[in-house]
DNA sequence: CTGTATCCTTCACGATACTG
DNA sequence: CAGTATCGTGAAGGATACAG
């Protein structure tokens, strides 16, 4: 790792341009921390379904297909950790616990909205371009 | 694929929803593929990159802090596939190759610029939460 | 300069069994 | 019901060498 950012200030006026990551704020770092954080399998997806409203832990485990138990209780206690839900635990018998997204949690499910209709508006596009290469 | 829209208006009036992946469109299917796609490690950031204009691979390179070649080369491969960008090759000595968002390529930049800057402008807040759960 | 071809390590994830 | 503990696997990614 030799030719990361140059800070120096001596080599500002050197010849080629420089190497910010362009295009994106905070040279991408941002994004590389948020990918790393939420770009996992399921994180995106218990995010999205507890949009709906509160839920306990058997019912996201029903509502999220494919999801092992283990998966599950690890993305919900990373995204605790990272303050984008809550976990309420009841001291009853048999135990209950519901999780619920923070206003932070929710800021960033409505954000990734976005781009997940959009994503879903060109998966027909994208499939498309993926047969056509596969022909080539 | 058995359960994607369903325009039949006779099924207006079924029962209760059995196990929709609610608050995302189509079940979540279409972040699925989409994170399947450009949810690796280096995807996003070649796209932001390229918003800026055509580069060629040892500019990528460059500017890319941290990647292998062999991952900017099957990054390109796949973005390329999925029909994002554009390879061109010049015939020439040294070779010359220039890569470029199309505009499918481009429009996924725009839309996920918003995310990535909610990424940004929160990466403190969510570090902050961390260090508090850490020290719970 | 723009890639391939190997080899190797890590780790994310799944399956299963067990517990308060 | 809501987890934890443990083990196994595959795939992603890095390092390096080589090629057109």
């Amino acid at each position: 790792m030799f030719a990361s950012q140059n800070p120096d200030p001596r080599m500002a006026a050197a010849r080629t341009p420089p190497h910010p990551c362009a295009s994106w704020p905070d040279n991408g770092q941002g994004i590389r921390d948020t990918l790393d954080r939420v770009g996992d399998k399921w994180s995106i997806l218990v995010i999205g379904i507890l949009g709906a409203g509160p839920l306990r832990f058997g019912a996201l485990y029903d509502q999220v297909p494919g999801i092992s138990q283990r998966m599950l209780t690890r993305t919900l206690r990373h995204l605790e950790r990272d303050g984008l839900l809550t976990r309420t635990s009841y001291p009853e018998v048999p135990p209950r616990v519901e999780y619920e997204l923070t206003p932070l949690g929710d800021q960033m499910r409505e954000t990734a909205y976005t781009f997940v209709r959009w994503a879903t508006d060109h998966n027909d596009e994208i499939e498309a371009a993926r047969h056509r290469y596969d022909n080539r």
